[in-house]
DNA sequence: CCTTTACTTTCCATGGTGGAAACTAAAGAT
DNA sequence: ATCTTTAGTTTCCACCATGGAAAGTAAAGG
């Protein structure tokens, strides 16, 4: 069980939802991604980009179906920091 | 029930803690908000500023012990976009 | 080779955030 | 009555976050 301890980074709204999209599945593509927090190509990007330094997900420029896509997802890092943010969420609400 | 909405002045960290602070007593002294929160007079005064022009809470100047003290309450709005903001983020989170 | 797709980066403007210090109003002390 | 203390409030300032638009890039596909 991780350890609640709020994580401000991951507290921005658009991250937030990043993260909570990724983790219950082991990965997903940027165009799946940007459709559900309806954003622009750019913001999403300077997210992902801040949480892959972070250390929070990784990306793979792979193909799917021939042409190359970018798949997220979250590392173990990530997923600690995540699961301890959503605990330190739950303390300030109660449970 | 209320609805599930993101609120992003509650979301603020500061704020989301002072909301989940007042949710559950009637009022709060100023400097009890201030201890818990661990910040500096002014920038308590400023978030209670924000949320009282957004009709969130509600300021009164009454003496506690003969010297007058500000008391905080949430108001039946803010109880209700503090409610709202926390069914959002347990959308997001997954309950 | 030219175009399209799928991002990435830069530019820019705006707004949030916090600390420190100056300011204010109301008690209480002398 | 005036001085001091207490309890905030407001201003000043500097910095970081955030987003959109537009320009840039790299790898297919035609």
């Amino acid at each position: 069980m991780s350890k609640a301890c709020f994580d401000s980074l991951i507290h921005a709204h658009n991250r937030l939802q990043i993260c909570a999209l990724l983790h219950p599945v082991s990965e997903l593509e940027f165009s799946v991604v940007k459709a559900q927090l309806e954003v622009s190509d750019s913001v999403l990007s300077k997210h992902i980009k801040a949480l892959e330094q972070a250390n929070y997900i990784s990306v793979a420029k792979r193909a799917s179906l021939s042409r190359p896509r970018t798949w997220l997802s979250l590392t173990e890092l990530g997923e600690a920091a995540y699961l301890g943010h959503v605990a330190a969420l739950r303390e300030i609400v109660g449970l």
